[in-house]
DNA sequence: CCGGAGTGTTGACAACTGTAGTCGATCCGT
DNA sequence: ACGGATCGACTACAGTTGTCAACACTCCGG
């Protein structure tokens, strides 16, 4: 599915992020912009940008002389399978702290954080609550005790 | 620093999982939880912990004929500059909704969201009061009411 | 004291990465 | 139409990673 088998090495995950934050690029700009972020010859990113369009990561359509490369995967959805690896490596126990921490140094917005509030009054609830699983109750609120 | 030059690989990583849980883990301890869990032949587990050895993951403190691995980094704290490196691919932005799929798949104690629950909270505070940074109010007293 | 069992060391090797040069095709301005 | 600027394809190459087999050494039980 929307999954990826190939994963991305670290030099392939800076030059998605330049894909993703272009959105549609065109060689050139990639260029220039993974030249002055990361002092890489135009050549190296070349060889990047090929190798993710092999990973599936990237389209390339060809446009003049050239192409124009979009990103293939969302970067959220490789972002997340990319948290799901690391997670898979973390010792049991750990994962509370760890995602403590990570929230801690990212700056979020209001917005990100109060999403986050809402997910963890919904995870206390079910924790209190046996896991009762499928809890179908509408989000009604007032579970008033 | 507890910063680690060199990164470990998957395959390294899991390895690490395993001398973490172990704590104190003799050869062949690693070997058969390696062998069952990921089906590694010993001496693959052997190379794989040589080369942490090497990395300075782990030390091997010699008794009897062999070692005895112990983790050197901690767990958290290499986990953490992992996820730092993620959230360094991270197109801006994503962090947000990265961090609430997280919380969302994994299953934390309530210990864990009660920790959560105060990051936020804090993070809140300071985004609502303005960005005074640091107000090391230090009580050098006299703050003249 | 000896031999088997368990360990670490070496050596291998293919695939994947990080970086980049060279070359021929192509496009655009003049 | 021509030449310079671009671009992608191909090639290269050292270093890392994933997996192991062979071999040599040491320790314990008999």
């Amino acid at each position: 599915m929307t999954a990826d088998q190939k994963n991305l090495s670290q030099a392939e995950w800076k030059v998605m992020k330049i894909v993703w934050e272009l959105e549609k690029a065109m060689a050139r700009e990639v260029y220039s912009v993974a030249g002055e972020r990361h002092s890489w010859t135009p050549t190296t990113v070349k060889t990047l940008l090929r190798r993710l369009v092999e990973k599936g990561y990237v389209s390339a359509t060809p446009v003049g002389n050239g192409f124009v490369y979009r990103p293939l995967k969302g970067a959220l959805a490789t972002l997340e399978s990319a948290a799901d690896a690391l997670f898979t490596n973390a010792v049991a126990g750990a994962t509370g702290p760890l995602l403590a921490r990570m929230v801690e140094k990212t700056s979020l917005s209001e917005a990100d954080l109060d999403a986050l509030q809402s997910l963890i009054d919904a995870k206390k609830q079910s924790l209190k609550k046996p896991p009762e699983s499928k809890r179908a109750r509408k989000p009604d609120g007032r579970t008033r005790s």
